[in-house]
DNA sequence: CTGAAAGCGCTTACAG
DNA sequence: CTGAAAGCGCTTACAG
């Protein structure tokens, strides 16, 4: 009924050894002889015994834990991607036998929030954290690298010299804005738009500057009407788009949308104003978003592999707690067009 | 640069009073004098000091983490219905004080990943579990509650007599069902079918139970042939939809999926076939998923409450922890009808 | 009101 | 190869 408070003393009692030999046994030391070894482990699965990991780690042992950080924004972290993310990471973690620990942030001036993730760090309840979600350059985790803990950071600019316990991953989104221009061009489009995401995230900027890169290179010229402010949500694509179409003037024959969620945001308010896709207007996203390609008209965008990402990032998490690299581990995740339906050839002109 | 190693011992120090003092501020003893606490918290803000997590449960304090196990067959758990428990279960914890280990489990035959489960309660890193998914009396979870671990289930048959650290809660599966069919008859339906569940998990079995009570309560005949098994995922709601329009013979009017899931599979295989819904068959589900409203047609449901389901279980474990509530707590949680546009009433005849 | 001391269950140099 | 012992950082009766 109670549940088994058999220790190592026990243990060592019944295999008729010490606790240190018992301890060596479980962590696996070379010189212990193979009888000894399995006369232990005999009792040692005979009561179902499993080392108290609170002592363990107090005896100097790594937690094997991380903390995932999620923070969204007021909003409930419901989405596809996001859980994508979150099981990758677990997935990854418990592959190298590390738990996880998951928590979601609100938001990150909110004293109460900070002090809590503050405090699992300083507890020591793990031994580094992802975070997921988090504008560029962060406080709160800049603090936390300032203090020596180990963070693995989603979607942030990599300085010049970094910090070793500084990990980070990013898509290349230079490229991905690239992949968009260019083939946007490549149906004659010149008139071509751009709506933009969240500008205190990393990606944001630097997808707008892959825009500005690439249409420079293809010697169009950049319409400040036609740079929205985005916030890389639906929501915000549809207001954007309302706000495109309210504007008088010129408009463009095609739209960059700074990730799919934009995009269909965007799409609605076309299609609630009766603007046909892509006959009026083209549309290019940046994910691939589960439901692109279940879209009616199926979105064309920039494809990005986020488990990829997370697993890299896990990885090298795991790999600086456990082996201590000497330098700051950054990593680029590629992207590739995936063409559908949301799209069209116009007439040069 | 190094993070901070400041204890107990330094807070004393510079506190001018004994570790025992520091101790007491920290976990809010009456008996300190105002003056005292002030001198000592001073200390501890000035130097970010947090005590030991894994020192304070050795010396007998409760961790304050859960532990969250997805139990997803072979499947990543990438829908928005998962999220949204888990999500629940990390919201509900949190705002406890409670810290959530989240783990994935494939397959509860996989012997390693039984282990690793054991492990986590054995080793006692968390207070106490909650299981999404789990069958119906799965065997890992009953050998849990034998050694005295709170356990907390979701979808679980309450036994007559069961242990105090069993806590479970469950929809209202048979009143859900009944709305159903009286809505479906409402409507003139007599020749209603059912596409089921998992019959491993209770919320199977209980879903079909009410079913066949509230056809024979109408007085309306079962047919054997219009009861298709399924295993609440889109696939199987597909192929369910398909072997009942392969066989031949008279066709039901109206089908009742044990989920959304279902019911999206089922309409996805319908269409295919130029099977018209509600015009050449009406579909009714359960959940009401996030896509069961922006589905075409939208899906008429079950509506069920997820959120305060999780809330309810949640809540109920962190009780038994803290409080150790000495007899098992069940839960029922209610269901509702939502009318939309996947059924239609027929001719009576 | 407060300090000295035992104890929580492990690991790991240190001897032998 | 193996045991005795110190130490990890806390909490909590026990005295006073």
């Amino acid at each position: 009924m109670k549940n088994n408070e058999i220790n190592s003393v026990e243990i060592a009692k019944r295999a008729g050894v010490s606790r240190s030999t018992v301890s060596r046994v479980i962590n696996n030391y070379p010189n212990v002889p193979p009888e000894t070894r399995e006369k232990v482990m005999k009792v040692i699965q005979q009561y179902n015994y499993f080392p108290n990991v609170s002592a363990q780690v107090l005896a100097g042992k790594i937690t094997k834990t991380i903390g995932l950080f999620l923070i969204e924004k007021g909003e409930v972290a419901s989405d596809v991607l996001t859980n994508t993310l979150v099981v990758s990471v677990i997935e990854n973690a418990s592959a190298a036998g590390y738990y996880v620990l998951t928590n979601i942030i609100r938001n990150t001036q909110d004293e109460e929030a900070v002090k809590g993730v503050k405090e699992i760090f300083y507890q020591r309840r793990i031994n580094g954290g992802v975070f997921i979600g988090a504008a560029n350059h962060e406080p709160l985790i800049e603090e936390l690298i300032q203090d020596g803990f180990v963070v693995a950071v989603v979607d942030q600019e990599l300085k010049e010299k970094s910090e070793s316990n500084r990990i980070i991953v990013n898509f290349d989104n230079d490229l991905g804005m690239q992949q968009a221009v260019d083939y946007l061009v490549s149906l004659n489009h010149r008139k071509i738009g751009v709506i933009n995401g969240d500008m205190l995230r990393q990606s944001g900027p630097s997808k707008y500057e892959g825009y500005l890169k690439a249409m420079k290179q293809h010697g169009l010229s950049i319409r400040p009407e036609w740079v929205l402010p985005g916030d890389f949500n639906e929501h915000s694509g549809y207001q954007a788009a309302k706000a495109l179409m309210e504007q008088g003037g010129d408009k463009p024959t095609a739209i960059i949308a700074a990730n799919d969620s934009v995009a269909f945001g965007a799409m609605k308010a076309f299609k609630e104003k009766g603007i046909q896709i892509p006959e009026d207007i083209s549309v290019i996203g940046f994910d691939d978003h589960p439901i692109s390609s279940m879209y009616h008209p199926a979105l064309t965008t920039i494809k990005v592999d986020f488990k990829e990402m997370m697993s890299e990032l896990t990885s090298a998490l795991i790999r600086h707690i456990e082996q201590g690299i000497d330098e700051c581990q950054a990593f680029r995740i590629g992207c590739s067009l995936v063409i559908r339906d949301s799209c069209r050839a116009i007439q040069p002109k």
